[in-house]
DNA sequence: TCTTGACCTGTGTGTTACTCACAGGTTTAT
DNA sequence: ATAAACCTGTGAGTAACACACAGGTCAAGA
């Protein structure tokens, strides 16, 4: 198989497929008189792992650590529970700021539909942006 | 004001204050015998104006373009109206995208406390990984 | 046989918003 | 005088690709 008959098979673009090929995730053998990469069922399969892993939020690098891991037989179990178990802690932190954020900015487009638009003062730069104080009211 | 008095007045880091200058969205007057960074009270609000807006969502080339129309004498408020609504957009879907994610994230590490450890065989690299159906159940 | 168009290649750069490292100049206190 | 603590600009690194580019390769039609 080719690049492009890879992604096809696991419906990614050529160029994720190269780029994990970069980041020594793939191993492809090569066609020395033209230079194709050509991907065995064994990298086939490799790749249908690392997109799981990655849709299970581990990172380029952990997959990588992962598969050579188990590429020496070692079971990478224990490295995965670890890993996952400091991933999970990132994304809830993550997500927690970025549903704040979400939050802000819904709060903020609500009260400016009832605000007239300003013209820039010296004093300020848009009144919009510099009057709002989060949580809307009679705070801060 | 040096760059490290600025920096510590609105509560960030020295080297955030040196992207901003680099990027463009502070102008600081430069002391020609030594090279630094002075920064007036104008520099040290747009600052306040730049970390409230960041705050806010928007990115830093947003915020470029309404300091620049600002600066122009017009009135920002449309286009901030309009970025916002598109970046309100944008946090939505990405905040789908995580909660997403961290179900996921989080229905595998439960559904890995009651299951053991593998050992690579060949057939697989990790069973943990390889053996989860998002859904947890019966699905798939 | 030649040419055309579609595909392939590696490499380099751009994306976001910083953060850090580096080598060296400046200031301040002792 | 000197040492500590500050400052400077520049360049590279971060995640995970996406895209552009110049050029090589291949199958098919004329």
């Amino acid at each position: 198989m080719k690049v492009s008959d890879l992604a096809k098979a696991c419906n990614v673009k050529p160029d994720t497929i190269r780029h994990y090929v970069r980041c020594g995730l793939l191993s492809p053998t090569k066609d020395q008189s033209n230079g194709y990469k050509y991907f065995n069922p064994t990298e086939q399969s490799k790749l249908r792992f690392i997109l799981k892993a990655k849709s299970l939020g581990f990172s380029l690098p952990d997959i990588k650590a992962i598969l050579a891991q188990s590429a020496e037989g070692q079971s990478p179990c224990p490295n995965v529970r670890e890993i996952m178990s400091v991933r999970l802690r990132e994304t809830e932190i993550k997500l927690k700021e970025m549903q704040q954020t979400f939050d802000t900015m819904r709060n903020a487009m609500e009260l400016w539909q009832s605000q007239p638009d300003c013209t820039p003062t010296g004093d300020h730069i848009c009144h919009l942006i510099e009057g709002f104080t989060d949580g809307g009211c009679c705070n801060e």
